[in-house]
RNA sequence: GCACCCGUAGUGAAACGGAUAUCACUACAGUCUUCGGAACUGUCGUUCUAGGUUCGAGUCCUAGCGGGUGCACCA
């Protein structure tokens, strides 16, 4: 049973005595570390019920606690006081930390277990995992990219937040299944295959994403070209042979080589991928056994009209009058592929905000094919990524690239690691650790204006300063080697504000995983790098002299450590050992 | 026009309806013959406006102002 669990049952049974039920309380960590370990507000709650003053009821409830007494709460009246309009605060108790901090600190590491597919029942736990999704299933798809266009940061920016709901899910006690869904088929790509065809350059990943540009705007200036494009649109959506086709699939075959290069660079692998031409074959059929039950036929196309009362849905087509899917045609194709191939109970999809009506529409229709379908799906949104004030548009071309930022941010990194010599996977690590930060730190719904002057950071809030905190206590562990951890406190000692939050991950990685939110971990994180930056200022950690002290100071940098590693690893951070 | 999302220090962000709104950057003042200074300590400074609900509102409701996005064969 978790210290909480206990301290609600303590609660609970001093409520029961004063004839209290029925009351909603919740129970959590205060911020501020003057509050205490925990507060409850259930005095606030049942003030009403009850008929009392919040303060007075606080302190009946505080009395019925104490006579109960726990040896894990400070003792002399220290462990249980009201505060503020009525809340009542908790303070654990020196002898909770002797035992937590030892138990963290020598719980087993991520390094050895790191990419683990499927939790085993026999495992040994991580610090910080949890079994609210036990026996469960969880598909994510995320970091879907479009084949002709190069992974720019708006992809960043989705595989960051995808990536991250990945781990948090993995931490879950869920089976996590990731996917991909590449757009390869669309009209956009014939465009591009039209000027490929035309010039035939050396496919590289510029020339690939150039022609895609200059396709959309040849296709936009010149009604001529229209007739060509839209045979070729078809030629493909029928697999015909074809220069086109054979065009088509060199391509496709070299830019799914690139996307799993920069996304393994970036720390994400995927189970399998679900391509657009074989969602949009599904969808369509799918679409067309449904009409006119579901959809309707209207100007020579099929569409779907929702009901009067969903105002914010708009009808939208889902197969065109050429008798090509549309995206939403895909996405109902899609979903049947998922749920035919994986059965998930929990299935979430991590697109841009722009795609929100988009979704609305599709998961309406496809309520009412399959249930499971709607109800199972999460979709979680993120923002866009307005870059030094101006919103980005790869169409239009001038998008930073992902490879193009990371060079960036790599410079910096070589000039701050200075003499020091860093390997170039740990300055990747960096890199990569500076800007997921940037990403995760936000909510994932929200728009992040990104500037890399100023949004990107090495000191304070940001990447660099936990992979730092961590590095600094990796070394600090070398030198204080053979003195053992032991966390008893001598006499007059104080429980260290360090302590008090390092224990806290588990709880904090619970409600990541029930709100979809990795800046929780972020903000956490922080929290937990700063009380150690500063303990660690304010002592001396390994001192030959004093082995019973540094043996205690080290149990707790150890902990910090499991800590900051499993953390950074929920946000697709590596955390290397120096830097 | 209709619908959805958003408005927090100069800047970038955080905050299950909870306490004196948190953190960082910037500026200024310090720590330091460093167990790794990508660090630590301190000072300055914030919830768009007007009502309402609540013991309690940045958070919920109404109206307004400001910004973003989406609205039929693109993805």
């Amino acid at each position: 049973m978790s210290i909480k669990e206990k301290l609600k049952n303590i609660i609970e049974t001093a409520l029961g005595n004063l004839g209290i039920a029925g009351v909603n309380f919740t129970l959590e960590h205060p911020t501020e570390l003057s509050h205490g370990d925990f507060a409850c507000n259930v005095a606030m709650v049942a003030a009403k019920q009850v008929g009392k003053n919040p303060k007075l009821l606080a302190e009946e409830i505080i009395v019925e606690i104490q006579k109960a007494g726990s040896p894990l709460l400070a003792g002399e009246g220290l462990g249980v006081r009201s505060a503020g309009p009525g809340f009542i605060n908790f303070k654990l108790a020196k002898r909770f930390f002797e035992q937590e901090i030892p138990n963290i600190a020598n719980s087993e590491t991520l390094s050895t277990v790191v990419e683990r597919v499927v939790p085993t029942g026999n495992r040994v736990r991580l610090f910080g995992e949890s079994n609210i999704h036990a026996g469960q299933k969880i598909l994510i798809e995320h970091s879907s990219p479009n084949l002709f266009k190069p992974f720019h940061v708006g992809h960043m920016m989705n595989n960051a937040i995808g990536e991250s709901l990945v781990r948090l899910m993995k931490f879950s006690g869920a089976e996590v299944r990731t996917m991909s869904f590449p757009s390869d088929i669309s009209l956009g790509i014939a465009k591009a295959i039209f000027i490929l065809l035309e010039k035939n350059p050396e496919i590289t990943i510029q020339s690939l994403g150039d022609a895609y540009v200059e396709g959309t705007k040849k296709y936009e200036e010149d009604e001529t070209v229209h007739v060509r494009v839209k045979e070729i649109a078809d030629n493909l959506y029928a697999q015909k042979p074809s220069p086109e086709w054979d065009v088509f699939i060199a391509c496709k075959k070299f830019n799914i080589e690139y996307f799993e290069q920069v996304v393994a660079r970036l720390g994400s692998t995927f189970d399998s991928y679900v391509y657009e031409s074989e969602a949009g074959e599904q969808g369509k059929e799918i679409v067309l056994k449904n009409t006119p039950a579901v959809f309707t036929e209207s100007e020579g196309a099929v569409v779907y009209i929702p009901e009067e009362s969903k105002k914010h849905i708009s009808t939208s087509v889902f197969v065109n009058s050429q008798g090509n899917p549309t995206y939403e045609a895909k996405d109902i194709g899609l979903l049947a592929i998922k749920f035919d191939r994986e059965h998930p109970d929990l299935s979430l999809f991590v697109t841009d905000y722009q795609q929100i009506p988009h979704f609305d529409a599709v998961l309406d229709a496809a309520e009412k094919i399959n249930k499971d379908w709607s109800e199972k799906s999460v979709h979680i949104p993120h923002g866009r990524m307005s870059f030094k004030g101006q919103k980005m548009s790869s169409r239009l071309g001038g998008v930073p690239l992902a490879t193009e930022i990371l060079e960036t941010i790599l410079e910096e990194v070589r000039e701050r690691s200075g003499e020091r010599n860093i390997d170039k996977e740990t300055m990747d690590a960096i890199a990569v650790g500076a800007i997921k930060f940037a990403i995760l730190r936000a909510k994932p719904g929200q728009g992040i204006n990104f500037d890399p002057e100023t949004s990107l950071s090495f000191e304070g809030d940001s990447g660099p300063y936990l992979q730092y905190t961590h590095a600094r206590i990796t070394s600090l562990l070398e030198k204080g080697a053979g003195l053992g951890i032991v966390p008893k406190y001598h006499d007059g000692e104080e429980v260290a504000d360090v302590e008090r939050v390092v224990y806290r991950l588990p709880g904090i990685v619970e409600n990541a995983i029930a709100e979809y939110a990795p800046q929780f971990i972020v903000t956490y994180l922080l929290q937990v790098a700063q009380a150690f930056n500063s303990y660690y200022a304010a002592n001396t950690i390994v001192d030959a002299a004093n082995p019973e002290t540094s043996a205690h100071r080290l149990a707790i940098a150890q902990a910090v450590q499991v800590v900051l590693k499993n953390g950074l690893w929920l946000l697709g951070i590596k955390a290397p050992n120096k830097m």
